[in-house]
DNA sequence: AGCCAGGAGATTT
DNA sequence: AAATCTCATGGC
């Protein structure tokens, strides 16, 4: 048994391991969330068992994710990619925990959401979604970026290109599974490389932009993180060209997973509020603040849950 | 066919 | 500062 501060799991043999999982979480619900999108491109999902790459750095693993009927995870390694060596498995569990979300605590936002006037509906329906995130910053500004100002269909099968041109992959059972680009490779483009993914141009300066800071060290996902405080991660990332206030939370709350992101300018969000408070027409911003008012410091929670009313 | 899409930066008022 | 324009392509 190994503990990974309050998620514990076994190893079951070398080629399997469990993750225990808290009280409120749902596979099902979740891998309801996964599926939505039949064009995603970095995971595949049959008979409720998730397969795709878990890469961090150079450690890469092909796994299959399922679970037990002992409220656990089941996590098996194909094809040999086993990690090696203890601490290489460690940074895989790490990520599939930080991917579903299993730290969080969430009776406190479940009490709240229950007699919350948009929430409580969601909560019933979606009880046990955790917010799903997106561990490697890279990908997450990135998915950001491409998703701005376009419908999210589209948005897939840009992130498709982008992966398929410049992401590397497994093969397994005559089925590539992608791992996202990594901005090594992608700083040393300029935005003639990405042209026929026909993203515009000005996406394509972004992304590079981005990949060159992280290469250069100047953004990092650690270094965001020993701001701690959110307002000052936000301005760090708004500072940069092509991050504005929207891609600088969703990246918080997805990435960084800081409670109280609120991607507030969010059509998706805006929309979801217009569809379950029965207006006639989009809220205001300052109407959204009041809906808001109540969720303090679970803003992003609230904000996974309305979207996953819509989409 | 025409409006809209999980916005952001630049320009104009 | 706030309102408006431009990017750009595809989904529905």
């Amino acid at each position: 048994m190994f503990e990974n501060r309050s998620i514990k799991y076994s190893i079951v043999n070398e080629n399997e391991i469990t993750i225990n999982l808290p009280e409120e979480f749902n596979f099902k619900v979740n891998l309801g969330y996964l599926l939505r999108e039949k064009n995603e491109c970095m995971f595949e999902i049959e008979e409720e068992r998730i397969t795709r790459v878990i890469a961090v750095g150079e450690n890469r693993a092909l796994v299959q994710i399922s679970e037990n009927d002992q409220q656990q995870l089941v996590v098996r390694f194909l094809d040999g990619t086993r990690p090696q060596k203890g601490w290489q498995r460690d940074q895989i569990i790490e990520y599939i925990i930080e991917w579903f979300d299993l730290e969080n605590d969430l009776s406190h936002f479940y009490k709240m959401a229950a007699t919350d006037q948009l929430l409580k509906n969601p909560i019933q329906d979606f009880y046990g979604l955790r917010n799903i995130g997106i561990p490697d910053l890279f990908e997450a500004l990135c998915w950001g970026i491409i998703g701005q100002q376009i419908n999210l269909t589209y948005a897939y099968t840009l992130k498709r290109r982008f992966v398929e041109k410049f992401g590397e992959s497994i093969e397994w059972n005559e089925k590539k599974y992608w791992i996202f680009p990594t901005y090594d490779k992608i700083a040393k483009l300029t935005p003639d490389d990405l042209a026929d993914m026909k993203m515009t141009v000005k996406k394509s300066e972004y992304i590079i932009g981005i990949a060159q800071l992280m290469e250069i060290g100047e953004l990092s996902k650690d270094n965001l993180m020993l701001l701690k405080d959110f307002k000052r991660a936000e301005k760090k990332l708004i500072k940069i060209r092509g991050i504005g206030p929207w891609t600088a939370n969703y990246v918080l709350m997805r990435c960084l997973r800081f409670p109280n992101a609120f991607p507030i300018d969010d059509v998706g969000l805006i929309n979801s509020i217009k569809t379950l408070a029965g207006l006639d027409r989009k809220p205001t911003k300052e109407e959204i603040m009041e809906y808001a008012a109540p969720w303090r410091n679970w803003e992003s929670y609230a904000t996974f849950y309305l979207w996953r009313v819509l989409y």
